[in-house]
RNA sequence: GCCUGGGUGGCGGAAUAGGUAGACGCAAGGGACUUAAAAUCCCUCGUUGCUUAGCGACGUGUCGGUUCGAUUCCGACCCCAGGUACCA
């Protein structure tokens, strides 16, 4: 019989979903384990990135499920966002529309692809039963001040009349329509997640389960840093520029200031005087230029005097204000102290407009001359030119200096941190309502509880010229005010996507609860933390604070128990692939680019960079012709065996074909043995047995044990693929058994169960195919994960490697329970390693257990 | 720019606590079976030299260091990828 993997996978798909085979509840009497992959945003279809992600999670799951546990595995839709109202705008179809439609298709997609999801818990967050929670907890949040309005910028289009996410901003310019992005000032929702920084900071120290480059990351993005807030008093008239700095020990080398040029100081400083109208255009310059940019090593220090003086401190000398390009306003105070002997960047500043110079760290070796120096010192070394400081190392004169600073009234020690406020506003229709109304007479007031969901209306108008289709709705807009009664307009801004995502985890422990607040308690106790969360690492950072974040809100509201919400993190590495673009017609899919030509246009395609595979780039792989090709099993194990899990992926087709040979192999030798083996018992215990079934049952158990340790501890599945190859080419290796050795098709037997119980996660399919063709009625799902044998898994002898001087020279074979003494020597006597050593000095020997002697002598 | 990772044969990768570099697979070449092809099975397969059943040199991005011994640790550099707060 031939492996017909369609046939197998659209048999057991249907008997599962009939079945509802992976649907679970709450049962105390075992223990728990909840498995969590990202979810996907409904783009159309799934690509090659959500089935490797989706088929790490799925094989974790199904081996817990096989370890005794009561295994969570839900999947959702990320539903709201912004490509659903690009489509609108594009192909002039209803967002809703469009992602149910996706919904739909993905769907099918993942389904055919075997996944064990309960699905009773599937969630789409742009229902209204979904997010007129996050609109309750919205409201909390306001209440308790950890949701707030401020003012802040966004990119702009005035031609598209609508603000333009950073990726929809091309070298400055408005993607549809080429236009000059402005930067737009507008009153915005914040979340207050630096109420929270010290705690996210300690729990980075907390949560041993999380990869250690994304606790740095995260960290470093919190970017907390000990320093002095220094006054620098006006030279004229009252008031004093503070500054943020954690270099007190330059400040005697402080000669002038410098002021992020969109700080409204600059303007104050400018009024009234002769260069007031050169500042304003020099503030509009540098408002276009890009953030990144600006602050880079190698971009054009620009500046411009304000015409204004301060004071050093310390020094008492004059020190000239610029407005610069190079300093941000939202960092610190958004004023530097330029220190231009030992920062490379004031240094440069200063030799642009010729400043004063003062050298205050000295290196060791040598001295500094102001008047000739090329760059700046950024080492450490010796004050010099500081007063009373004189002579220590600047390393250490920080307690010191800011000792002195407070003593003198001159400044304070602070704690700065680089963490900003989660600005949650989108100026857009396709995401939350934010719940709130202003009232003439109450102001800003929250929508009464009793009337959430504040429900999107679906009667909207997308045009490329739109501006928020929200605020163009009169129905929508106009309301009463909860408070008064009285006449009000609601809230058109929406929330980031990010919110939805930030407890999306919560809500699948209880997806249909309806009463308040939509999170039931006692499932959560038992279900919540995240016992294991897979995604992609370009989430390190932003999505995974947040949502560390989110649930440290909700603990606080008592709806939650937990502190943390992931107790362990993979990061898996993305799927990569070439983009390709049309001068004409921009980015192309890759059936639209065949020949390296445009199908619309028939102009040579652009390859561009290697990048992660995502719907806007166009470089996505539909896993549709694998399945059809090879089937979903072939498509899981391909992936599975590509790279381990954390590693980036360049994609590429090539060893396809491989893994679908290794499953027809499996079945091969399985039809093979089939007759044979049907009515014997599978080997276990201890067998008196010699040659290749003595190997073949060492390999047998030396393999549960490869898969159990790289699955268990380190989900290198690639690995664990690699040993099950091998114990089914030494199951080939073998002679053929009479019919009657009982015996042997024991341990034959013995082998082929192994090798169906390992591949069961990764390759459900064709496993419960075979396990149902050896005559067992329970699936094989269900199946306990099995053990090895120490004994028989065990070596009776072993290769140790001779080295002279490190290089390898010989191997010997000897028995695993070798003296020591015996192996050096034996070593030695070695018929090769006797004939090097002749007349040698023989200076040491060293003997790394089962491993290597090296015999180091006089060169 | 800054923060975080990565770089090993023709290709994907392996080497789990500093100890045999290249497991497993792909591609390629050769052979068996076949009228033929497909499928299958077997063999070879890092580079290079020599006196070629064998023996040696070189080899894990580049350069340097520590060590009896470095893909692994340290320093500098090059390249690639992710994030950079409105893609998700």
């Amino acid at each position: 019989m031939k492996y017909e993997p369609i046939a197998i996978e659209e048999k057991w798909q249907k008997k599962w979903e009939e079945e509802k085979a992976f649907k679970v509840t709450e049962d105390p009497q075992t223990k728990k384990y909840y498995l969590l992959e990202m979810f996907p945003y409904p783009s159309g279809k799934i690509h090659i990135g959500h089935v490797r992600n989706y088929t790490i999670g799925d094989v974790v799951a199904r081996y817990k499920h096989m370890k005794g546990f009561n295994v969570l595995h839900p999947i959702g839709w990320d539903a709201f966002g912004m490509p659903a109202e690009n489509a609108a705008i594009e192909h002039k179809i209803h967002p809703t529309k469009w992602t149910h439609e996706n919904i739909d298709h993905m769907k099918k997609q993942l389904k055919r692809m075997g996944f064990s999801y309960d699905w009773d818990r599937e969630i789409a967050t742009c229902e209204p039963k979904y997010y007129r929670w996050e609109q309750l907890f919205f409201i909390w949040m306001v209440e308790k001040g950890l949701a707030y309005k401020k003012r802040s910028s966004v990119n702009f289009c005035v031609k598209c009349d609508t603000v333009l996410a950073n990726e929809q901003v091309e070298a400055g310019l408005c993607w549809r329509c080429g236009t000059e992005v402005t930067e737009k000032v507008l009153d915005q929702w914040f979340f207050k997640i630096t109420a929270y920084t010290e705690e996210l900071l300690e729990y980075c120290d907390k949560l041993p389960g999380w990869p250690e480059r994304v606790m740095t990351m995260q960290k470093n993005w919190i970017g907390k840093s000990y320093g002095c807030e220094v006054d620098f008093p006006m030279a004229e008239g009252v008031g004093a520029i503070k500054v943020f700095t954690t270099r007190q020990d330059t400040l005697f080398g402080a000669t002038f200031m410098l002021v992020a040029a969109e700080h409204p100081l600059v303007m104050q400083l400018a009024k009234g005087k002769p260069c007031e109208g050169k500042v304003r255009q020099f503030v509009e310059k540098v408002k276009k230029q890009d953030k990144l940019m600006r602050t880079s090593e190698y971009y054009e220090k620009e500046g411009l005097f304000l015409d204004s003086y301060c004071l050093n401190p310390l020094t008492g000398k004059e020190m000239p204000i610029y407005a610069a390009n190079f300093v941000l306003a939202d960092y610190g105070t958004g004023c530097v102290m330029a220190v231009p002997t030992h920062d490379q960047r004031d240094f440069e500043f200063a030799k642009k407009f010729n400043l004063p110079l003062i050298v205050v760290i000295s290196p060791k070796d040598k001295t500094l001359d102001a008047a000739t120096m090329t760059e700046a010192y950024v080492d450490e070394g010796i004050l010099v030119n500081s007063g009373h400081f004189n002579g220590m190392e600047n390393t250490k004169v920080l307690e010191a200096i800011a000792d002195f600073l407070e003593a003198q009234g001159k400044g304070r020690r602070t704690i700065q941190y680089r963490l900003r406020d989660w600005g949650i506003s989108r100026q857009r229709y396709w995401g939350a309502p934010i719940p709130m109304v202003t009232c003439g007479k109450c102001g800003i007031v929250p929508v009464d509880e009793k009337d959430l969901p504040v429900v999107l209306p679906e009667n909207v108008v997308f045009s490329p010229e739109g501006g928020s289709p929200l605020a163009a709705l009169p129905d929508f807009v106009n309301t009463v005010c909860p408070k008064c009664g009285g006449p009000a307009t609601r809230e058109t801004d929406t929330m980031d996507t990010f919110v939805e995502s930030s407890w999306y985890f919560d809500r699948y422990c209880s997806p249909d609860c309806d009463t308040k607040p939509g999170l039931d308690r006692a499932k959560l106790d038992y279900w919540m933390p995240v016992d294991q969360y897979i995604g992609g690492i370009e989430h390190a950072i932003l999505h995974l604070l947040y949502s560390r974040f989110y649930t440290k809100v909700l603990r606080d509201f008592g709806v939650i128990g937990v502190d943390e919400p992931f107790t362990n993190l993979l990061t898996q590495g993305m799927v990569c692939k070439e983009t390709m673009k049309c001068p004409e017609h921009g980015y192309l899919f890759p059936d639209q680019a065949a020949n390296g030509q445009c199908y619309l246009c028939g102009k040579d395609v652009i390859i561009g960079k290697t990048e992660k595979m995502s719907k806007s780039l166009k470089n996505v792989i539909d896993p549709d012709f694998l399945i059809k090709t090879y089937g979903a099993d072939t498509a899981r194990i391909f992936c599975l065996f590509a790279a381990p899990p954390e590693k980036d992926l360049e994609w590429s087709e090539q060893g396809v074909d491989g893994s679908f040979r290794f499953l027809s192999r499996l079945w091969r030798i399985f039809d093979d043995y089939l007759e044979d083996i049907k009515t014997v018992s599978s080997a276990s215990g201890p067998i008196a047995l010699d040659g290749d079934l003595k190997v073949l049952r060492r390999k047998t158990h030396q393999t549960i044990r490869k898969v159990t340790t790289d699955i268990e501890d380190r989900f290198h599945f690639n690995t664990a693929i690699s040993a099950v190859m091998e114990l089914v080419n030494a199951l080939y290796a073998v002679k053929r058994p009479a019919k009657d050795n009982s015996t042997a098709l024991s341990v034959i037997r013995e082998a082929l169960e192994m090798a169906v119980l390992l591949l069961a996660p990764i390759v459900p399919h064709i496993t419960s195919e075979l396990w149902q063709m050896l005559g067992h009625a329970a699936s094989v799902a269900d199946a306990p994960w099995p053990d090895f044998d120490p004994a028989v898994a065990s070596e009776e002898e072993m290769t140790i490697v001779v080295q002279i001087n490190g290089k390898l020279r010989s191997r010997m074979t000897v028995p695993v329970d070798e003296d020591a003494e015996k192996i050096k020597a034996d070593a030695q006597a070695d018929d090769k390693i006797s004939a090097m050593l002749k007349g040698a000095k023989i200076l040491k020997v060293i003997y790394v257990p089962k491993k290597l002697v090296n015999i180091v002598v006089a060169q």
